[in-house]
DNA sequence: GCCTTCCTGTTTTTT
DNA sequence: ACAGGAAGGC
């Protein structure tokens, strides 16, 4: 132990050598952090603290997973196989299961993955009959899922004025009888959804004084990765287990905060030192992942940011190369300049492809790299997307399971009553959805009772219906005496999934049964592995479990040597040699939802920060100049983050001056897209700029020598009149005819086919247009 | 009750 | 561009 403790530098030996009390380690990212965890619980454990008493919470089951396996190297695998370690999803899942029945809940309640919540809210919004255009299901859904994690639950959203009123003016009345249907058909159903694992275990821990107090005891050390991520509902959970010991270390970096929209709450780092008595507090600033170009590049993009704690990340690493911007045409050459460029960073540096990552803003911009790699013969892997477990066919196969668990489960059983199609049809379901409201009972129970009860049901669906029950009687009597696996494979036989699928021969359908066989593998090794637990029952519930609450990161990573696509989001945590950040633009990164608060911008920002951090010797940037989006191609303007690094750092591929023009001249002026100018439009004026919006002295002097002398950028000079059939001048596109004129006064816009570049929309506030006679 | 065609929203990020 | 749902015809 103590030759692992000298490895370390002296802020983070000092971090895993505090003991006891309240402690937060402030890491900087490539800080260590990791180490430090680990080598902390290590510790502990060395100590004599035993791991049954020691509470570890991570952000992904990969984390968690990782770092126990690096505890087991220094303590071995039979004492770190004790511990409690895992998201907090997972925990309290568990814990829940245990104490379910003081809820009224069965312990092997399912978990709803967010599609089962929202076919559930379709439902719900249509049984009750309100206009979907209004009640948008998945609006809904994520107020109801923010309501959760701020813990107001229905009683208190009743009594919530300030709330209710927020609804009615956005049209809503009604939110709370969903919110209030919502959460009793998932009751009903024997159903948790992501929020409620956390939410319920609140409502456990306050309700329950001596349940809180059992596992205060329990958990006499408590630690928590990636801090900054935690919404209130965790905060809650957090405070109130570690009060007893108040043995609580969370460890996080403010700067890497990239989830407030699913509920984070950046206060509950920044504030931490005012939530706990004697808090010691940790800075970790030495970077060891990263060039000094790249460490300080990072440093003065984050800088830029007004809500942060005093920080700062150095390096004893290389200079390193400076970080390098490239202007492509459109997604396609952005695509083929990171192909080509990975190609000869292999050549020269002799670099493997497992050493280079591309990130992106969003999922879809996969898609060009994608193509661009194929053709080159590069391979890689996508992360994220849809996880393996929300295919169709899994979600099939998996419903059949879950209702075998759990009968009440509402959502699975309408997606297998009728799959494969065995002619119980749209107007039986309504019928049974109906008996089963009035009655109150589950699906389940009026299709198994249905000959008891009255409904217009004619005789040969209700002998459907009867098989189809008996069917699963089967199966939950084969669950009783038999393995998952064996289960798994005569669901797949017996309900005729497989030859379902098999009448399909598309690449698609042969795709489908190979995944089918996959789940099967995946059950094959869930049951080897759990051996030795002999209610066979309880194994599928928890297979269920991890399998609801996997994600696609979980997925093992087979030893092919692949660049890695996926989203900055997802990159957290990781590192790569060699990073390609692309679509640096705006309204796409930043992206243009939002470019509302700052708060909202101050998000983005850390992402970017993210992305630049997770490179160790070299980071590419890219964006373009027209990008499909939506189908459409779309003119893009370079991303204000690219600015905001200091050009020190910066080796522009481009020639500066080339590059300055277009990310002002193109905003500003001859702004020619309708969509983002109705955008800017709409911002309300009245809130202050970002700082990065204001132009530096040096941006400024560079703008007084490009616009034209006595030209008002803001554009208020008059519009000029036009009509269609018009023929005109742009400074830029050249002759063109008015094909349409749309809107009036500062709104104006005019529709023109230019001879040379297309058709534009142009707003004539801005527009540089001269009428030709 | 089933199948086809239209239509709609999606592209911000996810445990 | 595309997938997934809704609606309407058989």
């Amino acid at each position: 132990m103590q030759d692992h403790i000298n490895q370390l530098n002296e802020a983070q030996r000092a971090a895993v050598l505090q003991k006891d009390g309240p402690m937060i380690v402030i890491a900087g990212a490539g800080s260590g952090k990791t180490r430090v965890l680990t080598f902390r619980i290590a510790h502990l454990m060395h100590q004599g603290v035993d791991p049954f008493n020691i509470l570890s919470l991570t952000f992904t089951n990969k984390a968690a997973r990782e770092m126990k396996n690096r505890i087991a190297d220094i303590v071995g695998g039979n004492e770190a196989k004790n511990l409690w370690m895992g998201t907090f999803h997972s925990v309290f899942a568990k814990i829940l299961r245990i104490e379910a029945d003081k809820l009224g809940y069965p312990s092997n309640f399912t978990i709803y993955d967010s599609k089962d919540s929202q076919q559930l809210m379709r439902t719900i919004i249509k049984e009750m009959k309100l206009d979907k255009d209004i009640y948008k299901y998945k609006q809904v859904l994520s107020r109801i899922s923010s309501f959760k994690n701020s813990l107001i639950t229905v009683k208190a959203y009743r009594k919530d004025l300030e709330l209710q009123e927020a609804d009615a003016m956005a049209k809503r009345p009604r939110m709370g009888d969903i919110y209030q249907e919502y959460v009793e058909r998932c009751f009903k159903a024997g159903a948790m959804d992501f929020d409620d694992l956390l939410l319920r275990t609140n409502e456990l821990l306050t309700r329950f004084p001596d349940v809180l107090a059992k596992y205060q005891k329990r958990f006499k050390y408590i630690l928590v990765d990636e801090y900054q991520d935690t919404n209130h509902s965790q905060y809650l959970i957090v405070r109130a287990l570690s009060d007893r010991y108040q043995n609580i270390c969370v460890v996080g970096d403010d700067a890497q905060s990239i989830y407030a929209f699913r509920g984070a709450n950046i206060n509950n780092i920044l504030n931490f030192q005012r939530d706990y008595d004697k808090v010691e507090s940790f800075r970790l600033e030495q970077n060891y992942r990263s060039t000094k170009n790249i460490v300080e590049a990072a440093n003065s993009v984050i800088d830029k940011n007004k809500t942060k704690l005093e920080k700062l990340v150095w390096t004893a690493n290389d200079e390193g190369s400076k970080i390098h911007v490239n202007r492509l045409m459109n997604d396609a050459e952005e695509g083929r300049f990171v192909a080509s460029s990975i190609m000869d960073k292999r050549m020269q540096e002799n670099a493997r492809n497992g050493e280079f990552a591309v990130l992106y803003r969003t999922n879809a911009q996969s898609r060009a790299i994608e193509d661009a790699l194929r053709r080159k013969d590069i391979p890689y892997r996508i992360y994220g997307g849809l996880s393996f477990y929300q295919h169709k066919e899994i979600k099939d196969v998996l419903a059949y399971l879950r209702l075998i668990v759990n009968p009440q489960d509402e959502e699975a059983f309408k997606r297998v009553v009728n799959f494969p199609a065995r002619g119980i049809g749209q107007t039986t379901m309504d019928r049974l959805t109906l008996a089963a409201n009035h009655y109150k009972k589950s699906l389940f129970e009026v299709a198994e009772n249905i000959h008891k009860i009255d409904l217009k049901i004619n005789k040969g669906t209700k002998t459907k219906l009867i098989n189809f029950v008996n069917m699963l009687k089967t199966f939950q009597i084969a669950a009783n005496e038999k393995d998952a696996f064996y289960l798994t494979e005569l669901i797949i036989k017996k309900t005729g999934l497989i030859q379902e699928y098999k009448k399909d021969s598309s690449p698609e359908g042969i795709t489908r049964i190979e995944n089918v066989e996959e789940l099967l593998n995946g059950v094959r090794d869930f049951v080897e592995g759990q051996k030795e637990v002999a209610d066979s029952n309880a194994t599928l519930a928890e297979f269920l479990e991890d399998v609801a609450l996997a994600t696609d990161m979980d997925k093992e990573v087979d030893d092919d040597d692949r660049v890695a696509l996926m989203t900055i989001h997802l990159a957290k945590g990781l590192e790569f040699p060699y990073v390609y950040i692309v679509g640096l633009e705006e309204d796409l990164f930043p992206s243009a939802m939002s470019l509302n608060t700052r708060s909202e911008l101050e998000e983005e920002r850390r992402l970017f920060y993210v992305a630049l951090t997770r490179a160790e010797k070299e980071a590419y940037l890219t964006y373009v100049i027209s990008r499909y989006r939506w189908g459409k191609l779309i003119d893009a303007d370079p991303s204000r983050f690219i600015e905001e690094i200091d050009d020190d750092f910066l080796n522009f591929m481009v020639p500066k001056d080339d590059y300055k023009f277009n990310s002002f001249i193109d905003r500003d002026i001859f702004d020619d897209d309708v969509d983002k100018s109705k955008l800017r439009q709409t911002k309300p004026k009245s809130s202050t700029p970002p700082p990065s919006h204001k132009p530096s002295e040096k941006q400024l002097r560079r703008l007084r020598k490009l616009k034209p002398e006595g030209e008002d950028l803001s554009g208020s000079a008059k519009p000029i009149q036009l009509k269609s059939g018009q023929k005109v001048e742009h400074a830029r596109f050249g002759r063109g005819e008015v094909i349409e004129v749309t809107g009036a006064g500062n709104d104006a816009k005019a529709s023109i086919k230019f001879k040379t570049s297309g058709v534009k929309n142009l707003i004539l506030k801005f527009a540089k247009l001269n009428i030709i006679n």
